[in-house]
DNA sequence: TCTATTTTGTGTAAAATTTACACATTGTAT
DNA sequence: ATACAATGTGTAAATTTTACACAAAATAGA
């Protein structure tokens, strides 16, 4: 049995009342992720940026991100948008924060949620085909679009008290790696200068280090040794308890 | 000019299709905060839950949280649901971290963005007049409503580890307090023995501990002094570099 | 093939921090 | 006044951190 042109209406009136009373009941809010991608190049830490789509913010970078889906969790919809990004599946990714300032979105409420993640640059380099997408230079980093340069700010500290806690900045190495590449990491992340044998006492000590027999190759000096991460080892011997220091 | 029945259909369908449409093209979630607050009483470790109010999670007990509101920042929500449940507008908190996996919430789409609150339970005594609410004690907390559980359990350990390098423990003490107090603190919260001659070494070498020359009031057995906590010294000489281990 | 250059790789002594541990003092309660 | 209970303090040993210098290995260029 066909509906009336009223029932029609009425039927969408219903319609109307109901989702209208769902939107007014309780405040939804568009949601996305942010993802701050750091690489390790050239002994710089660099950050992944792509071109504001806004034309209010034409000109301006911005962090890689997306709106989340509606059946996706939260760290499922960073990982895609690292995939679709760098073509890169198997990344260090961590949840930093969430933003969610009233007006910090020029379209409406949107909260986001800023996703830092580390990755090897060599491994990546054939992906970025898109020349909307850019390393830069941790330094250079400036005045990105939105609130992008506080979230960006905000997964940098965290990166670098965090990289003193955990082994996570091996994610920016190639697996086999030599200990002055480790040490240009962190310096480079900790923007300091650190004492090359007390760097090492420290590591070989911490004992995660395998020494894989290899060699640097093409270096115009003595090539260093070779390490790779013992992730198990890792896991068996972390600390649990650091003291009370501050 | 009064409009016609006609008009006012149209109308009702134009305006329906514009929320249609823009409920459909972005995806919005619901987002609520949701609070753990720690309390200190007793020489335990506590934290404050509330009666679920939802059937299918009745004698379950919650987390205390809300939705945001339009117009709440994130912080602001946190801060308002606070001040709303125990009375307290100048108390600790901290986002922890964001929880939105699909199904987490039975009502649909929910995602929660957690926060850590502690609050000095004596200030707060006498704001607990809603029976439904109660301070338990943290080895009791199991089998909370929703994930909430998770999320407890994810503010405990950012606690535990928070408390050994900040000094936000002290916003579970009074502005007055013994170092007995304060090592039976870090006693509870880490869930170990200290060794007092040495925990007030640590603390006094600290150098933010101002002795302000009373004594313990109403104990049986010799008295200890009370101190309290220089907030402009620690905020000079925080330490800001702890040093790569792991 | 020799030489200069650059970077790797290693050890030790001093300083600072952490740990383990015991006894006299002060106030309360009986 | 006496027993009790918790405060308050010092030191020696062990560990960790820091500062620092020189020999060995490989490359580059004469």
């Amino acid at each position: 049995m066909a509906e009336s042109p009223k029932e029609t209406v009425q039927k969408s009136i219903k319609t109307f009342k109901v989702i209208q009373s769902e939107v007014q009941s309780i405040n939804r809010v568009a949601l996305s992720i942010d993802c701050v991608i750091f690489g390790f190049d050239e002994n710089k830490l660099k950050v992944l940026l792509i071109r504001s789509d806004l034309k209010k913010f034409q000109n301006k970078w911005t962090l890689l991100g997306d709106l989340v889906k509606p059946d996706e969790d939260l760290d499922t919809s960073a990982y895609n948008i690292l995939k679709k990004r760098t073509g890169l599946s198997d990344v260090y990714l961590d949840q930093v924060h969430t933003f969610g300032e009233v007006s910090r979105h020029p379209a409406g409420r949107v909260v986001t949620v800023a996703y830092c993640s580390l990755i090897n640059i060599q491994h990546h380099r054939l992906n970025i085909l898109d020349n909307e997408i850019h390393w830069h230079e941790i330094d250079n980093v400036t005045d990105l679009a939105f609130d992008h340069q506080k979230i960006f700010e905000t997964c940098y500290r965290w990166l670098q008290k965090r990289v003193q806690e955990h082994p996570l900045g091996l994610s920016l190495l190639p697996n086999k790696f030599s200990l002055r590449e480790l040490q240009n990491l962190y310096e480079a992340i900790l923007s300091i200068k650190l004492d090359r044998r007390n760097f090492r006492k420290k590591f070989f000590s911490m004992d995660f280090l395998v020494d894989i027999d290899e060699q640097e190759q093409n270096v115009p000096h003595r090539p260093g040794r070779l390490y790779k991460f013992d992730y198990e080892k890792y896991e068996r011997n972390k600390k649990k308890w650091s003291g009370i220091d501050f």
